[in-house]
Parts: structure tokens; C-alpha cells; sequence
DNA sequence: TTTGTTATTTGAACGATGCTAAGATAGCAG
DNA sequence: CTGCTATCTTAGCATCGTTCAAATAACAAA
């Protein structure tokens, strides 16, 4: 039983780790597996900006060739991680719909639910984002299926009482929320708004009054 | 009338263009100004992603190591061209203000103008929020000073009839107001919304469609 | 078992980046 | 003319993303 000098020793230790496991694929386990997590290792503890793909080999215990094998670039590797990302926030915004008190407050909370997710992630929230942007589309678990974050906002709205056989107006409002959701949640570290916040008394209250302000676009403008 | 042998010959050129200028001051001429514009030239031309300092310094014909006398680091230079992009968009947002027809009207000019600023310089519009992001609040000439982006869009709701002396609400729904404004500027390029803009006839028919759905957020939502 | 094939990983290398330090050079004050 | 200082270059460091040939491990066939 005898290993290589290498000062690799993954082998090893993924070996030990996955000794009963259903299947053991190849050299390392499960490499692609074992790099997006020690991305999102990084990403929490170091932030963006040190997220390089070497960096990320080295935390997984392998050279800095190795995830080439398992993704096409950095990029590529970028996307997954994001991708997980947007399956917690789902899963954030399908919670906070259930949770809502009234049907007339899950909306917010949606909205809550989504400045909070982007405020506790704040790397991966980032990396989510910034990969969409340079391919100038969003990730169509995004937007398409049933449990994506743009049609729980839809369903929302249709439930709150918005009018479902009205495409547009229906796809207009919920991109209307969902901006104002991003934008928020882009804003909402700055410190320009701490004396409001505290003023408010909390991070919530003051993103529900935020949202609760998001009516001054409309023509109709009486309380 | 010697030159050195260097290959790099900005010091001619310069001194060509400069003959006749008020201050003569150094080498160069002026390296600050002329690193600026060639950075904003990069950035239009090849985008954030080319905008090494290294580039930069070969757009402005100097040497790698030359930026260093004049920024502190590649941020400081990036900095210089974001305020430069603040001052930008807040001539346009200060265009859009006076041109718009109704007082009614304004608030919602203000926006379109916001988010055409940012389809129209989009990676100068990143270099302005990236910047900020990294020091966690906005540059004070945006958020203080009387013609900054803030204020306008904050006096704008009084015109509008937004009560001055709730300081609070008004804090607030100026804050709503620019969560939109940057929230639509981040998204309006996705090609998801291409099916939209074209059922509206028009990217800015689109715009107006989703800030007039911003009253979504509202309590009441009667039409 | 042995052999051969293939997927996986390493090691070394290339060009590019941000940045620093030491030296050369230009402008300016005396 | 002399010296001082700001400016700019050259050279170099560590790091980065990526590629490629060679080494290795898993596995199927013999």
C-alpha cells in the first residue's frame, strides 16, 4: 500500500472518507464535489476577491490543474457554486411564504426573506449575480421552473390579488418586486443607512419600510 | 534636444500638446488625467474585464510602474473614474429633472434617465457600484451634497408632495426610490425581459411599466 | 492474474497581472 | 551651474488562469 511523495495526499484521506461509500469513481472521490465546497469554504471566510482557482485547489488538497479535469474554467466552477446558491435562496423564499401571517404581508416577507438571504451571503450573493451578468441571462432555475425564486414572486402576486390573465401586467409586477428586492438588498450594507436603521430599530424594520415606500412610482399616490 | 532611446515617447507628444498650456508641471504633463481617460477609453472599448492597470498604462503610453506616482493602488485609479461617472449621472438625472413635463411626471423621468444611463455606460456604471461595494458606502458627493444623485431624487419626492418635516418617511422612500432605480439598471440587460420590452414597443415603454408597478410593495393596492 | 485503455492528477511552463525597489531623468530653485 | 525633488523606467517578485506532456489510478478484457 504505498502512495506517492506527492505533498497531495487527498488520496488518502478520500479514500479513508469514502471507504464504504456506494461507489468510490475514481482517484479523489467526488473532486468536483470536494472543490465547490471548499469555493464556498473560501468564499465565507475570505471573501470574492480571494476566490482564485488555485486558491480553491489548494483548500481541496489537490494542484492547481486538477479541477480542470472537472470543470471547463473558473468560470464554469464560479456557476456552480452560484447555482447552489440560488437553490438556498429558493429555499429561503419558499420558507418565508409559508410563514407569512397574512396573505396581504407574504409579499414583504418575500422581499424580507430575499435582502436577508443577500445580507447573510453576501460573497455568494455576489457570485450569483456576477456570473449572470457576463452571460446576460439569468439561470433558468431561476426564472423558469415552478419552485424558481421569479415564480414564487409570481404566485405571490397572483395570490395577493393581482390579476393572473394579465400577462404583462403580471410579469411587469413581478419584475417590479424583484428589482426592488435586488436593489435593496445591493443598498441595504451601505453604512449611509445605519442612522436609519437604528432609528427604525432593527434591519427588518427598515427593510419593511423600505419596501412599504416602493409605491411612490405609482400615479396613484394617496395614503 | 535629446531623447532617450525609451520606447516610451510620451514625453514628445505631451510636450507638443502642452506647448502652450498655462503650467507645464512635470514629465508627462498631466499622467492623472490623460491614466483616466485612457482607462475610460478601455473601458468602452473592451470592458471592465480589460481594465488591468498594466493596460491602462500602455493606453497612456507610460510605463507599467508610472500609475504609482499618481494613485496609490489600481483601486485609487478606479475610484478617480467612478466619480468622474457619479458627476455623469448626475447631470443626466439633473437633465431629466428639468425636461420632465408634469410634476407627476418627474419622479418617473428620474428613473428612466437612471437606468438609460446605466444600459448606456454599463461598465462604468459597474466600476461605480464595484467601488463602492468594496468600501461599503457610497462616495459623499453622491449621497450629500446638493446636486448629488440622492438629493435629487429626495427633492423630487417633495415637489411630487411627499411631506418634508417626516424625515424618516422621506429618507425612506428615497431610499426605496434608488433601490428600484439600481435594481432595474442591474436587470434590464437580461435577455429575459427581451419578450417584454418587445410586447411594450419600447425599452423605455418597459421601464415605465415596471417603476409604475412599484406600488406593489404598498399596503394599498387599489388601482 | 496480467494487460491495455481510459479517466484523473501532477509537474512544469507560459504569459499576464498588481505591486515594489533601485536607479535614471527632467524640471526647478538656489 | 548646482543640488533637490518629483517623475518615470527598468527589473524583479509573487500570484494568477491556463495548457500540455507525462505519471498514476481505476477498471475492463484477456
Amino acid at each position: 500500500m504505498i502512495f506517492t511523495a506527492s505533498r497531495y495526499t487527498f488520496t488518502v484521506s478520500a479514500m479513508r472518507e469514502t471507504a464504504a461509500a456506494e461507489t468510490r469513481p475514481y482517484h479523489h472521490g467526488d473532486l468536483s464535489r470536494a472543490l465547490i465546497d471548499a469555493a464556498r469554504r473560501l468564499l465565507e471566510s475570505e471573501g470574492p476577491s480571494a476566490l482564485s482557482l488555485r486558491a480553491v485547489a489548494r483548500e481541496a488538497g489537490v494542484s492547481p490543474a486538477a479541477p480542470y479535469h472537472h470543470f471547463k474554467d473558473k468560470g464554469e466552477l464560479l456557476e456552480a457554486v452560484a447555482a447552489e446558491g440560488w437553490d438556498l435562496l429558493n429555499d429561503s423564499l419558499a420558507a418565508a411564504r409559508k410563514s407569512a401571517n397574512s396573505v396581504k404581508d407574504k409579499l414583504t416577507a418575500l422581499g424580507v426573506a430575499y435582502v436577508v438571504f443577500a445580507r447573510e451571503n453576501p460573497s455568494l450573493y455576489r457570485i450569483m449575480y456576477d456570473g449572470s451578468r457576463n452571460k446576460e441571462e439569468l439561470p433558468s432555475h431561476v426564472h423558469l421552473e415552478d419552485d424558481s425564486a421569479y415564480c414564487q414572486v409570481r404566485d405571490t402576486l397572483v395570490e395577493a390579488g393581482a390579476d393572473p390573465s394579465d400577462e404583462i401586467a403580471l410579469e411587469l409586477a413581478t419584475t417590479a418586486a424583484w428589482c426592488a428586492a435586488h436593489g435593496l438588498a445591493e443598498m441595504a450594507s451601505f453604512k449611509q443607512f445605519d442612522t436609519l436603521k437604528s432609528a427604525l430599530g432593527s434591519e427588518e424594520a427598515f427593510l419593511r419600510g423600505v419596501f412599504d415606500h416602493m409605491k411612490i412610482f405609482a400615479d396613484d399616490r394617496r395614503k
